[in-house]
DNA sequence: TTCATAGTACTGGACAGTCCAGTTCTCGCT
DNA sequence: AGCGAGAACTGGACTGTCCAGTACTATGAA
């Protein structure tokens, strides 16, 4: 037999965890039924519920099943090189890099979607925080206190200086992605958003 | 007669946007029945009706009635002094005044709730958002191009700096209020983020 | 009187979660 | 390989509940 051929049981698993995903992101908690999850995953409802005690179970799965994503982010900012000369080019890179990871639309559903449900899982909306944006936040400012260390940066609070790094980055795109309903930012815009954020974070903390 | 005496009808009409304000704000659109809203206005479904067609023009008409209450902050940023040696405690003070008007429990309730909904309203947070914050930025920006052009400071794209302050003042409590039920901020973080961010936009563009 | 309203019952539809009868898969045992 | 038991699955009907919006009668204000 082959090592890893899924058994009948988590195939479905697996389908219904995403059809309630795509399902989740398009249409909200409150807009989603079992019905059409079940559907969407060729599954029996009966089915749905032998794998998830119910929709709340079943929503929260999924959205704190996505904060390991961030892992490859948190890789990323680990690795920034500590050279004076090359660290405007080397921010630069690690700005474009976060940008293009967030406004995948994906992510700024899925950002709507903890934030609409806030207040009917609060636990939900503190833990996806934490686990994803300010783990990525922290170890952005163990990164600045290591280029602190080292002469090339001087940030006195690493961590505000991570929360400065991503507010000038990200204000603008985020903030027109909640509101919209389609992200909307072109290559040019994402790279001068970058440009512009690195600048004024560099004047601020060289 | 006198002049202003509110005609029973028009009193009604006040309280039934009263109370749908409230309950919106608390409990969400989908989460929200009208049933409710009478029992809290003291009023009848049947006149709820009679003075909102249906569900989504009333909670359309709550969130684009809140818009108006930026008036006083477009007054505020327009009224910065252009003076170079006030310059930093005079964009403290706005800062200050900027964090005040926002962490308001209320302010961000409704922009939870507008971002909640903005799959299911697209226009109505599109134009909350724009009849809002960004006039708001827009104002900032005139006051930037006003200070650039008198030398005191040096924003070669006023607009790009006015969102650049907000991120730098705003990233760290917005996003906390957005993923937590309750704003829970301190004063005197309030005054360290406002000096902080203050420091480093004056930084990049002084 | 006349109009807005209160109070309350009602309709129609949506939907979470359950139940059941019959089918298909899985896996250990021979 | 072939068998058989138990687990998982299907499809659909069903229950109970919630809720937007309507209908209707009675009441109080102008």
């Amino acid at each position: 037999m082959s090592e890893n051929e899924p058994t009948r049981s988590a195939r479905k698993h697996q389908a219904i965890l995403d059809a309630a995903t795509g399902v989740f992101l398009a249409k909200g908690f409150a807009g989603t039924n079992m019905d059409d999850i079940a559907k969407r995953a060729a599954v029996s409802k009966q089915t749905v519920y032998k794998h998830f005690a119910d929709k709340e179970k079943l929503f929260a799965e999924i959205v704190l099943g996505t904060t390991d994503r961030v892992d490859g982010m948190v890789d990323l900012v680990a690795d920034v090189p500590a050279e004076a000369d090359t660290l405007e080019e080397n921010l630069h890179a690690l700005a474009r890099q976060f940008l293009a990871a967030l406004t995948g639309a994906e992510v700024f559903q899925l950002r709507r979607l903890v934030i609409a449900n806030a207040d009917t899982f609060p636990e939900l909306g503190a833990t996806w925080y934490e686990q994803g944006f300010e783990r990525v936040l922290g170890t952005l400012a163990d990164t600045f206190r290591r280029l602190t260390e080292k002469g090339v940066l001087h940030a006195d609070e690493p961590l505000l200086a991570a929360h400065h790094f991503a507010g000038l980055l990200l204000w603008i795109p985020v903030n027109r992605a909640m509101f919209h309903g389609s992200p909307q930012h072109t290559e040019a815009e994402l790279d001068h958003y970058a440009t512009a954020g690195v600048r004024a974070f560099l004047a601020a903390y060289r």
